[in-house]
DNA sequence: TACCGCCTGTAATGTTATTGTAATGTTTGA
DNA sequence: TCAAACATTACAATAACATTACAGGCGGTA
């Protein structure tokens, strides 16, 4: 899932990011409202958690500006301020969902979670299947068939990546940015080396492959 | 946990019903406000789960009356109106949270625990058990095998909390959070070293480990 | 208040696993 | 048949984790 944390305390705001992603999400991080409502307007975020202090354009602002131009990201507001009256402010401004700091991160996470399966009810999945080949998120373990898979974190992260996507090709470029966070070429045959390490667990002691390479295009996991 | 559902609509309160004792609460059932408001008045529930549209009382004068009362039991609000100003008035009237039809129940699962854990952190359970190693959490015992183990305050916080979610990678962040009460990286090594003097009373000493490294993702306790 | 012991966090140090690189080999398609 | 694309292997750097020792803080006791 990827979210956007609009927050200008650094290191809250650190705080959340760190542990979005280790949810398995992708987390962006605008440091006040101006900034926010220009990435969010720009690009396609399952989630926004917005900070309601904030310099520059505070939270509540930023909101509503967006609801004008008519985006309906789904947004979590968070605020020091508790009252009713506060969070009824909160959602008129057109927050989904309101939290009171201090908060506890899972709280956080469950929020955030349940905001987008609100609009897709399943882009939130704890386990992945493609044929015999199984995943689970919350335990992060793989199988296939019987048999369990030890994968390094590196390798993992790839195989998630290709069981999301499973039966499109997947282009080298997008393994680049939503695996490495590489946002450049860097030249060498990273991917290849992995590529090769995660079939020689996942595919070579089993009679039929599931990693299949297209040549000129990329990689495409298929049963 | 004690749950009362108020709901009007027999079937949908039968599912409700069903789920949330299947995760280990207990549930009642009233079938309109009055009803509703005389049983939360008389037992002590946790979090009481009420639907808005109801006959002779809906949910929202049930709840303001509740709270005129000085009821603060946590309230969760079932409605079919999802407009902001529904919301607000869920919120104005008592709720603590408001949940829109149709929902999936394990939102609403996730919903009623929140509401719950905010009063009452681990109104759960008594005993954990993760292959021969047990904990009384009344008694505030740990034994493996016949072996009894004594554990320092916080080497316990952390076993409590492994064995709350045995079989699934625990983060450092959600430790951070859960175990040590922090909002925010400490940049030490403090979960390392409690980890190692954990095992070395829960792992050491026995012939088969049971808290794993998942290295890049954090630990797992698991027979 | 002074003393003592236990608990906890920090920091230094040691250990191991994981990752990227580069060299080399193999397949594919024009 | 040749070049480009992809595959495999080995290795060294490094990041992640484990362990140990130490010191401050806190509560209890005299």
């Amino acid at each position: 899932m990827r979210i956007l944390i609009v927050e200008d305390d650094r290191e809250a705001a650190n705080y959340i990011r760190k542990g979005l992603r280790e949810s398995g999400h992708v987390a962006d991080h605008a440091a006040d409202g101006e900034e926010g409502l220009e990435m969010a307007r720009a690009a396609e975020y399952d989630v926004l958690v917005v900070d309601r202090m904030m310099p520059r354009m505070d939270g509540l602002t930023m909101v509503a500006a967006l609801r004008g131009d008519n985006i309906r990201t789904p947004v979590l507001i968070l605020s020091a301020l508790g009252e009713v009256d506060d969070r009824v402010e909160g959602l008129k401004a057109g927050g989904d969902d309101y939290l009171v700091k201090p908060y506890a991160f899972a709280e956080l996470l469950a929020r955030v979670e349940a905001l987008a399966r609100r609009r897709d009810p399943d882009a939130v999945k704890t386990r992945l299947v493609v044929g015999d080949l199984e995943m689970d998120l919350l335990a992060r373990k793989v199988l296939r068939g019987e048999e369990e898979i030890l994968l390094q974190p590196r390798e993992f992260r790839l195989l998630e990546f290709l069981m999301k996507h499973s039966g499109q090709v997947v282009t080298r470029t997008m393994l680049l940015e939503k695996v490495w966070d590489y946002h450049f070429d860097p030249q060498t045959n990273v991917i290849d080396v992995h590529i090769s390490r995660l079939r020689s667990k996942i595919d070579k002691p089993f009679p039929r492959a599931l990693l299949h390479t297209v040549r000129g295009a990329g990689y495409r996991l298929q049963a």
